[in-house]
DNA sequence: ATGGTGATGTCATTCAATGACATCACCGGC
DNA sequence: GCCGGTGATGTCATTGAATGACATCACCAT
């Protein structure tokens, strides 16, 4: 007989999740939270900063994905071939057996401000991370946080087209965004 | 003698920037800014959806003022080319007569990440804005969604250089960036 | 003068967030 | 087998953001 049930980080997302679907982000308290995953409120504030940390775990994963994606693409790529490298990369993520998850979460994000909110300073750094990444290619400002910028742009919208399409594939989805940057630049 | 000083919205606006600069943000307290103010926590609350709020009173009229540039790009203009005008519009509202104000008004912003947080949903209400504005224009999704990003990447690194630099024009700046994009992308 | 209106104040409440301290199963050393 | 340390959790108290309900009262139109 065990003192506490093991994984209490993990029983806590996965109720949040489900509360935040069931009843909506705002509607749901910290306290309903901890409830359902058999703790305290107390025990919700170590494991997560704030109630909206609790959507945003598997951030520093993509980061993480994404950079070293960046970091082996050929020496003598340039800038947005790099950021191309990156966002392949993260298609590691995005694989078919994540859309049911990846669509709620999304569908949770996008009906509450505060969690877009989130969403963007977890997306405005992995830009960061992405800028740093080109200059340690050598690529000087501002070109590599503009770069770094456009990536996210492709990202941002293919993103949002694997999450509402069908059955498209996330890898595709960015190498076509990133062939429509190409050709908006190419006009006059 | 009257009941109430005039214009208690715009002494909330300027006892905020004084104490969030003065302070910080998290060691100011609504209750400190109403005080300053000469008034109370809840009428704070009555102009300002939340404590970050006051500081982002003019970024509708920034919305408004790049919608109508847009609009009133060439019919002929190419999507970047008509994000191009909406940029040039922006730089009405940054001209050297507001960089002091600018300057104080980001560092406040910068240091702190609930507040970079609601900088970037609003630009991300702007972005929506400038792709609906493209879409008026017949520009077609996916490519209104991408070009309006990417103006958004142009106006973010070129509002850095703004607010950081020594006295360079915004519209210039703006200008620079919109070409560094284009020589990014024309690159294999 | 009078009654309505709008801006503000007062009061109470909920809930996010955090610090201080207590509890107690488990584990390693003896 | 006992024993002290450790880590995960609980308990309690507090601050401050945010909001609803209701009161107040100068000002204005009639």
């Amino acid at each position: 007989m065990v003192r506490w049930e093991p994984d209490a980080e993990g029983r806590l997302r996965v109720a949040a999740l489900e509360l935040y679907t069931e009843r909506g982000f705002e509607q749901t308290t910290v306290a309903d939270i901890a409830e359902r995953a058999g703790v305290t409120a107390r025990t919700f504030f170590r494991y997560f900063a704030d109630k909206r940390e609790v959507l945003f775990a598997g951030s520093s994963v993509l980061q993480d994905l994404m950079v070293t994606g960046l970091k082996d693409a050929p020496a003598g790529a340039s800038p947005l071939t790099a950021i191309a490298a990156a966002l392949d990369a993260a298609a590691t993520m995005f694989g078919p057996e994540r859309r049911t998850f990846s669509r709620q979460r999304h569908a949770v994000i996008t009906a509450n401000a505060e969690l877009r909110e989130r969403e963007l300073i977890k997306m405005e750094s992995l830009g960061a991370a992405l800028a740093a990444g080109l200059r340690r290619r050598g690529v000087p400002d501002p070109r590599a946080g503009l770069a770094a910028q456009a990536g996210l742009a492709v990202f941002h919208v293919g993103f949002q087209n694997w999450v509402a399409g069908g059955d498209e594939d996330f890898a595709d989805l960015m190498r076509a965004g990133m062939a429509d940057l190409r050709g908006l630049a190419a006009e006059a």
